[in-house]
DNA sequence: CATGTATACTGTACGCCGTACAGAGATTCT
DNA sequence: AGAATCTCTGTACGGCGTACAGTATACATG
């Protein structure tokens, strides 16, 4: 996986192409028409990275797509970065936004993970994106607003209903970052994960002394045969939900009393 | 960063290389003697990667570091995926194992909560190397048993503690990887989170219309401001930490009871 | 002691990336 | 008509992991 990262430029140009709004006068421009718009590269993009992965999106790659030069493309989109600001931003806008809200906040927080884990599941490739300056278009504050009101009336204050969905999106990235290393590792090795492991603790048990980690030894082959391999993320989804939303209930309890 | 990924080659020559068991035999070698040890090769490329991150971890720069040509690092180390092994397993090797039995599994968590926060903070590129599949060393295997050990004595299963501690130590992680991004961007964008906030956040006011993103502009505005950006994932540890407890011993007081 | 061979090591080369830069062609203003 | 401004093309650079071929070294065997 190349070096990826979202919103590295300028915050101006960013924006400015994330929400359609042109920098410069739109009115008398001279010169050759725009070709393509940028929600079409988006899509191009998408799809390049949903069939062949993110190192598949090369600024090369999508400007053939579009029938374009390499160079052509950054009159389009500033850099990479941006490109990748853009696809995420895309796709977050098309997020599902239908939880009932007469369902109390843990079925509603469960609502907001499983459609998060279901965007990492239809792009795997979001999950290696770093989103710690996210790509601060319409379609994230769509999600954000949405995904607040889900936590809302749960008696947090404002900087704890932040705090509280960072957390829980948190959780289900770190389960998707998992699933998509696998599947690279998977990929790269042309083992997967039940050979590797396999294949490691025949060899493993020739140099290894059971006596000096007896804990890890059984621990280690029951976990490995209960999901075959030495890590599962459909697994850690399903164990580590329940959990984050029984520390939030915590939370919420004490903070309600 | 780069592409960095553990453990993709041949296991057999990655476990001889984590554990010092030579494939070949030792005796009789013919031609000129290795120059250098594998714990001097991890200690090189360690030092390499704390004081100017992982990307100026190459096979060229740590050979230069040895007095080596490029290739010839290849005949200590298979390939870049068994290097990053190797200085994860080492550093795994060197972590404190001291938490006393005796005062709670809660307490006992939570200590190795903070020993896998500090390696982070030491060595933050320690972050972004996936570990799907680790490095099955002798620092890895000491690693896992202590913490196991720690976890011992809830009354879960071996799988459940296996998933518990997977569970916390994800979470670990992804605070982590989110410190080591906010460093990453504030590296190559010139600016820190603070000054990168405001600057968005005065262009967002000219373009997003507050009346459909209340929630989200009250509660970011909030959020913002609470921990200016640049306290994100120290703030996120300290929130998140006590979650996860919760939600783990809710686990462990359902099954005990 | 001479010679063969396994090993450590060097140098060169390839394909790939993001993108800087210079120039060509198209379109609309003055 | 000509200037200005835009889209678009082609070339080039440095850096990555590592395949491959060749050289120097030190031991095993005769």
């Amino acid at each position: 996986m190349a070096s990826n990262r979202s919103s590295a430029g300028d915050p101006a140009h960013t924006l400015a192409l994330l929400w359609g709004v042109p920098l410069a006068p739109t009115a008398g421009r001279r010169g050759p028409r725009k070709a393509h718009s940028p929600a079409e590269i988006a899509a191009v993009a998408i799809r390049t990275a949903d069939a062949e992965g993110l190192d598949a999106v090369t600024m090369r790659r999508v400007a053939q797509e579009l029938g374009l030069s390499p160079m052509a493309l950054y009159t389009y989109v500033p850099g990479k970065a941006e490109l990748l600001d853009l696809m995420l931003d895309t796709l977050y806008a098309a997020m599902p936004r239908s939880t009932p809200a007469d369902q109390g906040w843990r079925a509603r927080a469960t609502a907001v993970a499983d459609d998060n884990r279901a965007l990492y599941a239809a792009h795997p490739w979001t999950a290696a994106v770093p989103t710690t300056r996210p790509p601060l278009g319409p379609g994230l504050m769509a999600k954000y607003e949405y995904e607040l009101r889900a936590l809302e009336g749960t008696g947090l204050d404002d900087v704890r209903l932040d705090a509280a969905l960072t957390h829980l999106l948190g959780f289900v990235q770190t389960c998707a970052r998992t699933a998509a290393d696998e599947r690279a590792a998977q990929q790269d090795s042309a083992m997967n994960d039940e050979q590797w492991w396999e294949a490691n603790a025949d060899l493993l048990a020739r140099v290894l002394d059971p006596a000096r980690y007896p804990v890890a030894t059984r621990v280690g082959a029951a976990a490995g045969q209960a999901q075959g391999g030495a890590y599962n993320a459909d697994h850690a989804y399903e164990f580590g939900l329940p959990r984050v939303l029984d520390g939030l209930a915590a939370l919420i309890e004490q903070t309600s009393r």
